[in-house]
RNA sequence: GCCGAAGUGGCGGAACUGGUAGACGCGCCGGAUUCAAAAUCCGGUUCUGGAAACAGAGUGAGGGUUCGAGUCCCUCCUUCGGCACCA
């Protein structure tokens, strides 16, 4: 062992076989003992891991490390995303089945999961393209079906009139189709859907007990449930007059502002609303027709492209609704700023009160009339802030809530209307019509309609052995997959081709993961680990995946599987992983991009950067800023180069060493050098120490102060390590701390027999604090120690309070707010002690002389401010 | 436009409850070791003045509260993220 020096590779690869022999990290239920189901969002297998990866992963697994060295009972699973466009895309490329593509991916990127020393409980493994996992799933849907959770309507799809295929809206390029380079249509088609807006209000509610989440993450799922309150009433259809149509026709609108009522000044409908052709007079039936053609035709970045702004549009229907407020009639307008997807797809407009029908209002010369009464000094348009009512009869004079209030109570009181909460979120469309997912478990038949597949007819598999061309998916070009027979009549039948979104394997993964090899969804193993206690991801799934989960756990729930109202108690966004960027600009003043590793940066004798020059031809580069990592400005760095290079321990210290977990890490390779000095000098320094011999046991009674001191320090790190990875997130402070302590502990030196002790007992806690970062070197140092076990399971170090006692404290003085000297005084001391030594001090004196002492401010043994005129 | 987060040395960042601004790392400067280089080790490093002691300035800008503000309040600027005609 003698001057043995640091090598990562031999010795994580021999750590990690040791590992899997002991089946180290596999995860059992144990009553009585506490859980701690730690969870990282589960990739897709696109091929190798990226930085993104390694930072994610390893974040999860400093944290479950840790927490099984609190002796906490640790499931720390890992699996696959495995369906997905890319396959399907990477299929074409390489003339090879998407799905033998994807299983080559998985086991190319296990292998690179498992190099990285992952504590993972491999033995729960499963990939979400495989019969076994997405059979339940197509049960519950079927479940859902029964239930009318789950219901098919109209659609609308990005349509490649020359491929004849739908495109997913990534596969749309500038208004085109990828392939065939079409314009692309809209088109609608019939498509599934499950109810998330009965859970709208659930999901909202649910947000203010998620103590445990960002907040940003809250805020972005509130605004996208979107929830507003107001009413809803009915506007008879009447003539110019005010005299109302004797078929006593109607139509719904939903307004937050009953308030303003009285400045109605028109009303709208959406273009798609189902009475516009009803309603229409017929002098106007053409212009209408033409309009809503219009709209149909222009896409919303159609109508952004022109203006900037969105322009309203709109046309007079030349019928007219009677306002119940006024008892007068309002002209009807069909316009593009309502949408038939929110509310009722009508809407009073308010003109003074609202910006939107403001801004129509002054392009269709409609009145305005003020319902509140803005401020004297107010130039602007519509108000829409409080004031007093006004022009509006009865409701004059009272403020906003208070007029509100009023007029929907009139409303109830009159049979027109009631209160009516709305909701921005809409139903969650899980029809694709793409080849690689799961198939959707329905049989059409003529006689009965839309059928779900019975129970003892699941799974439907999707054929893996196909010919891939692209255009269009094998399950739909294949009759004889798509021919069955009618499960309630027997007829024949033909099966959905259509797959489900692929956020609906990623909705429930991680209640599966709790069951492995549960002849059903999940079984009573789901209520043991859940909810998961940390879960870890991206923040670009803050809304779709993180609500979708949560969704799908309450439906779990009301099927009587899992017992939970939330499924992850602490959330976790990491940040991005981000590097520099260098390009040259080409004559016509295209970039091209080069890697960092391909650049060197000279710098001033400050170490101000002053230039970039390219390796392989010496030339100039320009500096192009911190990106994150991506292919297009070729920043990327290949984490299997840096393990190969570094070894895993390096690489994960660096990937949470720079930057706190939920902020973005900048990666630089003499960052990772650093990381990589710091294990050596670890390494190092415990060798030398074993190699000095035995150490006799700690008598922490019997220490001299610069031991004491020593025993102070380590201690108080024990101590702001573990808070710091487990409730701050910020594993950055966590090292800092420790490499301080080691840089302390490293001009110690220890020659007789209590120092050794002293610094022994520091290296056990140190090489446990870095078990949760750098697993492997601190597993072969614990050895080294003398250690008892693995490391993984040798428990936290514990915090001795008594040595972190100070005999001395450093007291701050300051003159008038000033910094001007530090005395060391005994713990407790009191005022009139800490401002006796204060005033003994020379530089102190200098600033107090000649002067009155005014006030003196006292904080025990931290600060003395005197206060000097 | 609305909502949210953030602006601190040459750089990433630290300062958690209003109490020593710049921990830790990178970079840079100097030194040791070496025939030399790499590696390693030691010292320095916010700016200005000073040999030093020390003094002055300093956390995006401007105001305010306080004995004391990076931290709290108001106004503004910039950057990033989300939503974007949701009645």
């Amino acid at each position: 062992m003698a001057n043995t020096p640091y090598d990562p590779s031999e010795i994580e690869v021999r750590i990690q076989q040791k590992w899997e022999a002991e089946k180290a990290f596999e995860a059992f239920e144990e009553a009585g003992r506490e859980k701690f189901y730690c969870l990282s969002m589960l990739p897709y297998p696109s091929g190798a891991l990226h930085m993104g990866h390694v930072r994610n992963y390893t974040i999860g697994d400093v944290i479950s490390r840790y927490h099984r060295m609190c002796g906490k009972n640790v499931l720390q699973p890992m699996g696959w995303d495995a369906f997905g466009l890319p396959a399907e895309n990477a299929a074409i490329k390489n003339k090879t089945a998407p799905a033998r593509w994807t299983y080559a991916n998985i086991d190319h990127m296990r292998g690179q999961l498992k190099r990285l020393g992952f504590a993972y409980d491999w033995s729960r493994e499963f990939a979400t393209c495989t019969p076994e996992y997405y059979r339940w799933e197509q049960l519950m849907f079927t479940r859902l079906m029964k239930k009318g959770m789950a219901y098919r309507m109209d659609s609308e799809v990005n349509w490649d009139p020359v491929d004849q295929t739908v495109l997913a809206n990534e596969q749309v390029v500038d208004g085109r189709g990828w392939r065939s380079g079409a314009v692309v249509e809209r088109k609608s088609i019939p498509q599934w859907f499950l109810k998330i807006t009965d859970y709208a209000e659930e999901l909202l509610d649910g947000l203010d007990g998620l103590d445990g989440w960002p907040d940003a993450v809250k805020t972005m799922q509130r605004n996208w449930i979107g929830r507003s309150e107001g009413c809803e009433f009915e506007m008879k259809v009447c003539d110019a007059d005010g005299v109302i149509d004797p078929e006593g026709r109607g139509v719904r609108v939903f307004t937050t502002r009953p308030d303003t009522s009285f400045g109605m000044t028109y009303a709208v409908l959406a273009p798609e609303h189902e009475l516009v052709a009803e309603i229409t007079a017929p002098e106007r039936a053409q212009a209408v027709a033409a309009f809503v053609e219009q709209v149909k035709a222009s896409s919303e970045e159609d109508r952004l492209a022109e203006g900037g702004s969105l322009d309203k549009r709109g046309v007079f229907t030349g019928a007219y609704l009677f306002n119940p407020f006024t008892e007068k009639a309002v002209p009807l307008y069909l316009a593009d700023y309502v949408l038939m997807g929110y509310g009722t797809g009508a809407i009073m407009a308010v003109p003074g009160q609202d910006q939107r029908d403001w801004d129509f209002a002054k392009a269709y010369g409609l009145p305005i009339i003020r319902t509140v009464q803005p401020p004297d000094d107010w130039d602007g348009e519509a108000w829409v802030e409080d004031g007093p009512a006004i022009n509006s009869d009865w409701l004059n004079g009272m403020e906003v809530d208070e007029a509100k209030e009023a007029a929907t109570a009139w409303l109830e009181e009159k049979g027109l209307g009631e209160r009516k909460v709305n909701y921005r979120l809409r139903d969650w469309g899980v029809s694709r019509q793409r080849y690689w997912g799961c198939p959707i478990p329905v049989i059409y038949c003529d006689e009965c309609g839309a059928v779900p597949v019975p129970e003892d007819q699941l799974p439907v598999v999707l054929p893996e052995d196909v010919e891939f061309m692209g255009v269009n998916s094998p399950i739909k070009a294949d009759p004889d997959w798509r021919r069955t027979t009618c499960p309630e009549c027997g007829a024949p039948a033909e099966r959905e081709t259509d797959t489900f979104d692929t956020f609906m394997e990623s909705s429930w993964y991680m209640h599966r993961y709790t069951c492995p090899g549960a002849d059903a969804m999940v079984d009573d193993r789901v209520n043991y680990w859940f909810p998961i206690d940390q879960y870890i991801g991206g923040i670009e799934h803050a809304i779709l995946h993180l609500m979708y989960f949560r969704f799908y756990n309450k439906v779990m729930r009301d099927e009587g599987l899992v017992a939970c109202d939330e499924p992850a108690t602490r959330l976790l966004c990491q940040g991005m992983v981000v590097a520099d960027t260098y390009y040259r600009e080409d004559a016509d003043g295209s970039r091209h991009w080069f890697n960092p590793a391909e650049v060197d940066v000279e710098r001033d004798d400050k170490g101000k950067p002053v230039g970039a020059t390219l390796r392989s031809d010496g030339g100039k580069v320009m500096i192009g800023g911190v990106e994150k990592m991506s292919k297009s400005k070729n920043n990327g760095v290949d984490p299997q180069s840096m393990v190969d290079r570094y070894g895993a321990d390096t690489v994960r210290l660096f990937s949470v060493s720079d930057s706190p977990a939920n902020q973005s890490l900048e990666w630089s390779e003499s960052g990772v050098e650093g990381s990589f000095r710091f294990l050596k000098r670890v390494w190092t320094q415990v060798m030398e120490h074993v190699e000095a011999g035995p150490c006799e046991p700690l008598d922490a009674a019997h220490l001299d102060s610069e031991q004491k001191e020593i025993r102070r320090l380590l201690h108080d790190t024990i101590a702001k390590v573990g808070d710091d990875i487990a409730r701050r997130y910020t594993f950055n402070t966590a090292i800092a701390a420790i490499m301080e302590f080691t840089n302390r502990l490293a001009k110690f030196s220890a020659e007789d027999a209590r120092s050794r002790a002293v610094v022994q007992e520091a290296w056990m806690a140190v090489v446990r604090m870095l078990a949760p970062m750098t697993p492997h070197i601190s597993e072969e140092l614990w050895a080294a120690l003398g250690g008892e076990g693995p490391v993984y399971g040798a428990g936290w170090p514990g915090v001795d309070e008594s040595a972190r006692v100070k005999t001395q404290v450093t007291l701050v003085v300051q003159v008038n707010g000033k910094l001007r000297a530090r005395v060391e005084l005994a713990p407790g001391a009191a005022r009139e002690e800490a401002l006796e030594s204060a005033l003994s001090i020379e530089n102190v004196q200098r600033h107090t002389d000649g002067k009155t002492v005014r006030k003196v401010i006292h904080v025990p043994d931290r600060l003395l401010n005197i206060v000097v005129s």
